[in-house]
Formats: structure tokens, sequence, C-alpha cells
RNA sequence: GCGAGUAUCGUCAAGUGGUUAAGACCUCGGAUUGUGGUUCCGAUAUGCAUGGGUUCGAAUCCCAUUACUCGCCCCA
């Protein structure tokens, strides 16, 4: 067979999905504990969904979306859920549930880009929604969330950035400032820089052009000319927010070069980075967007989040090794076997059994490879009602019956 | 979209123009007809990503294509 899975697809092995069932096994514990509930929202959505949420300045609204038409509406897979989890929340009233409305997910995300390490087209996300809470209470809620369910998978040495992009206001003003100073440095800046000049002069502290990075740094005319002026309002957003790190004793280091790329952003941004993961650093990434439900149609309603790659926090973790059963019976009889078996599940124990009845030796070979203790079912054990259990680490053997086990 | 590298069994690989393409792991079978995890023996690529070309002769050299990997960009 020549046919394979599609460039930048991955099949996750029953030997990696142990460390998945692992990941998500405690996404739900924590969510739970916390309060957060599941939404599971549809891999497909409305192509406007995602240019009116994502942004139409965005990358991924631009170049990476994987967009059909089907009939007459056009349809997209899903490159993030925050916009999916918004139009759910919008359609089903959950503003009228009591706030704040926590939700989490997890599942695919699809993206048309080049692969590389760290990055697929096809790759999964774990995050989590906190809609109808402006204050800077639910941002340090959503983070100290994200820092909790890496360290209950072990990782602790994460770098934690954050930054304020401000409120409508501030930013306008931040745009003003930044066009103007720019401006005389326009002809000498990167392709990309000149257009998102016009488009998302924000964007431009992201560039990652040397050439655009030696130019900001020579400009000095204006002190702090990259810095963004928060309003009262914003800075005691953001100060109340560190605040509450500090006493959440979470580390976070300040980067006022923070933009993320999607468009929905107000206020609280954060980032999740590791050394580890190469150039595709960053395990999670997040932050408020207090326009988002109202540009989708709903009532003003604050909101936080973050969603993290499952791919690339799968790959910070030492990799899980497969449980053993807790019973391989060993048969020449299938029939018995299979029977046994059954039993066995039903008392909540894990069994297996040998199919085509291969030589007891075999069997029992498997049986040693694969559970903790073999179930001898022959001849004699079968016509004298009876089990003899094998311990495979210890070889001790007892005679028995399935009410003992 | 741009740049670089790689492509030999399910997996990891040796092979650098000359007879039937090493080896290891995994799998399967046997030694061992009711006692495994150790050991020993055996089986498993008419084929080296695909298509052309050079040559008496190609896994090996050349060209193209495809896929993968790694960067840039962007992001999780």
């Amino acid at each position: 067979m020549n046919i394979k899975a599609p460039r930048g697809t991955k099949d996750i092995l029953p030997e990696e999905a142990v460390s998945w069932q692992n990941i998500e096994k405690i996404a739900l514990e924590l969510f739970t504990s916390a309060g957060v509930k599941e939404i599971r929202t549809p891999i497909i959505e409305d192509t406007n969904l995602f240019e009116r949420g994502v942004g139409d300045t965005t990358d991924i609204v631009n170049k990476e979306m994987y967009t059909f038409e089907k009939g007459d509406r056009s349809l997209t897979l899903r490159p993030e859920n925050t916009a999916g989890v918004v139009r759910a929340y919008l359609e089903h009233g959950m503003f009228r549930i009591s706030p704040p409305v926590k939700l989490w997910y997890k599942g695919p995300m699809f993206r048309y880009e080049n692969p590389q390490a760290g990055r697929q087209r096809q790759f999964h996300q774990i995050g989590m929604e906190i809609f109808g809470e402006k204050k800077p209470t639910a941002d340090a809620e959503a983070i100290s969330l994200a820092v909790q369910f890496l360290n209950r998978l072990g990782l602790n040495d994460l770098t934690i950035e954050i930054n304020s992009l401000g409120c409508d206001e501030c930013r306008k003003k931040f745009r003003e400032k930044l066009k103007f100073v720019l401006k005389p440095y326009l002809p000498q800046l990167c392709e990309d820089c000149q257009t998102r000049f016009e488009k998302n002069p924000l964007r431009i502290l992201d560039c990652k052009n040397e050439n655009c990075n030696k130019i900001f740094e020579s400009i000095s005319e204006q002190k702090d000319w990259n810095k963004i002026d928060l309003c009262p309002e914003c800075l005691d957003h953001f100060n109340t927010l560190k605040d509450y790190l500090r006493a959440l004793d979470i580390k976070y280091v300040e980067n006022p070069n923070l933009v993320r790329g999607l468009d929905y952003y107000t206020r609280t941004v954060f980032e999740i980075k590791s050394f580890n993961l190469g150039s595709q650093n960053a395990v999670c990434g997040g932050g408020r967007y207090d326009n988002l439900v109202s540009l989708m149609g709903g009532d003003n309603t604050p909101a936080v989040g973050w969603a993290m790659g499952v791919e690339r926090l799968n790959s910070l973790l030492p990799q899980k090794t497969e449980e053993l059963l807790d019973y391989f019976v060993v048969s020449t009889d299938s029939k018995e076997a299979i029977k046994l078996v059954n039993l066995l599940r039903n008392k909540g124990k894990s069994a297996e059994f040998d199919f085509s009845g291969r030589k007891f030796t075999k069997q029992l070979e498997k049986a040693s490879k694969v559970a903790k203790k073999a179930i001898i079912l022959g001849e004699d054990e079968i016509s004298n009602g009876y089990l003899t259990v094998k311990d495979l680490s210890t070889s001790e053997q007892i005679k028995t019956d399935i009410n003992n086990l």
C-alpha cells in the first residue's frame, strides 16, 4: 500500500497514546476540580466564524485555513477553538448562566502550514475559556490553571511571559504613536512590516527580521516608543494581575514585545515557553479577549482563555509505558478461555487470552510479556473445576477459583 | 511561499560501481506434546522512494519528481 497519512498529519500509535491518555486524564481531573466544564464543538464551522472571530489580518485566516465549499456554504476546518466556543456560548444562551462561565476543550485543529518540528497541519490543543468576568481575577485564574496543569504533568521549568495590550482606546493611541514614529523608517523595513504598517501595526513589534530589529533599536527620538501607554484602568488591571501572580508564587517575565498573532486579544496576553522545544517553543498561548463576544453579535462580554499544543506538551514529557494486564489466560480450550476472560473483565480485571490455541509454551511466553499473572486453564483444571494462577514475576503458582480473583 | 538536508525490511541500520543486498531488534516457527521471561536453531527485501539517464555492469554516479526532516515566516 502506498497511501500514507497526509503531509503534516501523524498517527498516534498505541505506545504514544498512553501519554496522551495521561495528559487528558490530568486535564479532566484539574478542570473538574476547578469547576471548569468540558465543551465539544464541531471540527468544521462556517468560514465566516473564523474570518470574523480570529481576524482577517491574521496569517491563520489569510493563508492557513482548510476551507471548502459544500452546497451554497463555505465551511472551514477549525484552526483554533476559541471562535467555536464563543459561537456555542452565544448559540446556547450561556450568557444567562451566572458568570463566570468556565469551559475547557480538547481536540484536533487544522492549519495549512509547512510542517516542521513542533508544527503539524493537524495538531491538538487543550484549552480553556472564562466568560463574563472583567476583573484580573479571571486572568489570574486562567494563568494559574495553565501553570497547575503543567505542574501536575511534572513540568516546572517553564518561562511565563506576560504583557498587556491595553483596551481599544490604549491600542488606538498606541497604533497612532507607532505609525508616527515608524513612518520615516518605513521604506527600510521588511515587506511584511510594510503591510503590517497599514493593516495591523502592533504586529510590527513581533517582527523577527534582524534588519528591522536593528532599526527598532536605533530609534531613540521618542522614549519607549515601542511600549504601550496604558490608560489608568488598564494599568491597574495589569498591576493587579501581577500582584495576584506573585501571591500565587507564579514567576513571570514581562515581555513588552509579546503580541499574540490573533486579532481578538485585549489587555492581558501571555505565553508559556520551553527551551527544550527548538524554535517552536511556545507550549501555551492565551490572553484576554473582551471584544470577541460582542464582535460575534453577543452582548459585551469580557473573556480570557488559553490553548496548549498537546504534541509540544507531550514532547516535553517522559514517555509513559503501557501497564501490564492483570491476567493472561493460558489454555488450549479457546471457548473456556473466552468465557473466563469475560468473567474476569466483568469483575473489573484486565485480561486477555490466546485466540488461536497455540502451544502451551508460546502462550506462556506471551503471558510473561503482557501480564502480571498467568491463569492456566488446562484439561485438568477444566475437568476438576479450579484455576492455576501463576505470578509471572515470582513464578509462584497457586490453585484457586474465579471467586478469589 | 522561500532555503538546506535525507530517502535501503515493521523498526534501527551496513553498504562509497563488480557475483545470490551485512547485522540487530520486533514478529513467526522449532529445540521443549502442561510451565514463561535466559539460551540455541531456523524463517522473513528478486529488491534499495518513484521515473528517466550514464555504464559491459547502479542501492552506489547524473537529472527530474515525490515524500520526510530541519530552518525562515507564523503559531500551540
